[in-house]
DNA sequence: CATGAATGAGCCTTCATTCAT
DNA sequence: AATGAATGAAGGCTCATTCAT
């Protein structure tokens, strides 16, 4: 509590609630923490205080940051996850579809960047964040694969679509980063070179 | 004084040096524990201890962990030019030469690839950090700017470079933290794949 | 929430009971913890769940977790009370006696070692607790006078009845916490010095 | 720091010295402190504190606060033991050898009352202090068995030698937490039997 | 009467950094 | 220039205790 009038201007919060609930609001304290100031200059109990919760809470639900962390990381993945697959349900013309995914993709990277800025220290050093981060690029493989099965495209190797992925991942961090603008590159001209490259895909 | 051992094992002490050699082999201790345990798993302590100094000296040549984190970043980065160069001045046909730097990126980011998966989240936090990565951004791509006029290739947005540029280091990383692996993807299938990019790019 | 399984483990809840009932579940749930790990290594919330309770229960009926060892210090002292009385009342011959009290003795040091490792601290450390154990002495030592009185033997000082009691004391923990088997003594050698002992009290 | 003013009473200690002189000083200051309050009571900034150290020497030293435990409670045995030799050294008639020996044994236990009163707990609890406990028991079986042999005295059981040594402990123990005392119990006279005891072995 | 979520003081521990020698 | 003992702020985590439901 460095600032002594955060305290004062703190919104109570109900006291009580459901587990699950509280587990909830943690995770939703955690991930805005670790995007502002990334994961190591994120403190347990001010996870809690800023969930308007006091420090015990917090080990109730979880046994160390790692483990919010994950949890923070899984929200995000899921939300990810359902928002690409209504972009997908949507259908219209690859372009088109190719334009929302990216919109999407930058849209997320831009929300979770600081969790994303501590995701490969933490993949590198955290065995359960690795299988994690790990099951997710298969199970985006996968939806490569099976779109372009649906879709009739002629198949692709897997580690092209990987390649794929790599770029779409990284080019998504340097924009929500803000590196394009630093470098004086025009952010939409980027966005264009992304979008022609996955509406390839799905042609 | 936990481990009595610790202290029988510790490096011989090369006492006295100049400066600059003592400052030479803190940051190559300090590379080293980086690129082992990350940045936040090295121990500003354990880096002069494991150059074979005593903990004071760190901070006669450094004013903090991050300051040396920079300086074994630069390192690495001097070094990698200083190889991309030299590869480009062997000349050959594109495909040789391609062959060659995807080789030594992969290589130069397998052996910093602790460092590596610290430095976003330090580019996301530390300003000092992020200054110097996106300098070496800029140099890069005008690199490639550069070496296209000499070859007289026709000329091409920045912007598709930046994006060549995303793919090859998270490509790179990929392969360095073993995920090709880890998903059972073929290497060098992307490693062929990164060629092509690249040959396609100097011819 | 750490371990789900101990959720499905739990004890089934006796709800509702007359408060004498409760009091009493605690009090058995919080000697068992105390004889297992001792009082600083048992947590007050565990001590409800043991007892099929809840964390607030406890609190309703005991103002702290000093209290409650109190109470089971208290349970453990009455029913000793009860045993030895039971074993005088039952008369015979001072060997047969005695040899029966000793075994009461070690029989109870037994059963309450972990409450009995705790005692010494919390005599030290609590005024409640001392009062009550200074009690006990002072019953023990008016109960040993009694006894003689009653069977005519001669007058003793009562300083030499508290040395007895104290290697009474000392010895019966030194069986119950394996202190004898630790040093390859022979108990049973050592519990007939002590039935010696006694009869000679009672004669 | 319940009281602000005793910070400003500390006597300010010499901030270097060899490490042995300040895991000395660590050492005694936890002793101190365990004999006041107890080892729960005891914390361990606050050791380093008393110390006339800041909180980070303290686990420069020992690992944990059991270790320092360990360590007290070395020190005090240690100390007992030369002056015990001291005593046994330097002969005389039994009598007042014995009387000599309780009274050490009553300045021992007086001095190291608080420590004491944690004792058992640790013993029980853990390990290591248990298995120093049940050295130190061994140690004075043995001494007692060499001074029996030395001074020609007919053998004993071991077992018999045991009871000797926890009537002694636990009366000591007693004396030492004023029990005797709040029983209205007369000291001198269970030192005199003490005494006597003690001298019938030397005899 | 019982529940169990929440509290928060406070202890334990680490480690980047300083400074007397 | 080097040493390494010492510093102390900062967090991590626990657990006795409270209280709204």
């Amino acid at each position: 509590m460095r600032n002594p009038l955060e305290q004062e201007l703190r919104i109570p919060r109900p006291r009580r609630g459901s587990p699950a609930q509280t587990r909830e609001r943690l995770v939703t304290a955690a991930a805005k923490l670790f995007n502002r100031v990334g994961f190591h200059g994120t403190d347990s109990n001010r996870i809690a205080q800023e969930a308007g919760y006091s420090t015990g809470v917090f080990y109730k639900h979880f046994a160390d940051k790692r483990e919010i962390f994950l949890a923070a990381y899984e929200t995000w993945v899921v939300s990810e996850w359902k928002a690409v697959e209504g972009e997908l349900a949507l259908g219209g013309k690859p372009q088109a579809t190719a334009r929302r995914l990216v919109a999407l993709t930058v849209d997320f990277h831009t929300r979770w960047r600081g969790l994303r800025a501590s995701l490969l220290e933490l993949v590198f050093t955290d065995a359960r964040v690795k299988r994690f981060y790990r099951h997710q690029r298969r199970r985006q493989l996968d939806l490569m694969a099976r779109i372009r099965s649906e879709i009739g495209a002629p198949p692709r190797r897997r580690e092209d679509d990987a390649i794929h992925l790599f770029t779409m991942e990284r080019t998504g961090d340097a924009i929500a980063q803000g590196e394009l603008q630093d470098l004086g590159l025009d952010g939409e001209a980027v966005i264009e070179a992304l979008v022609k490259k996955v509406a390839a895909l799905l042609a």
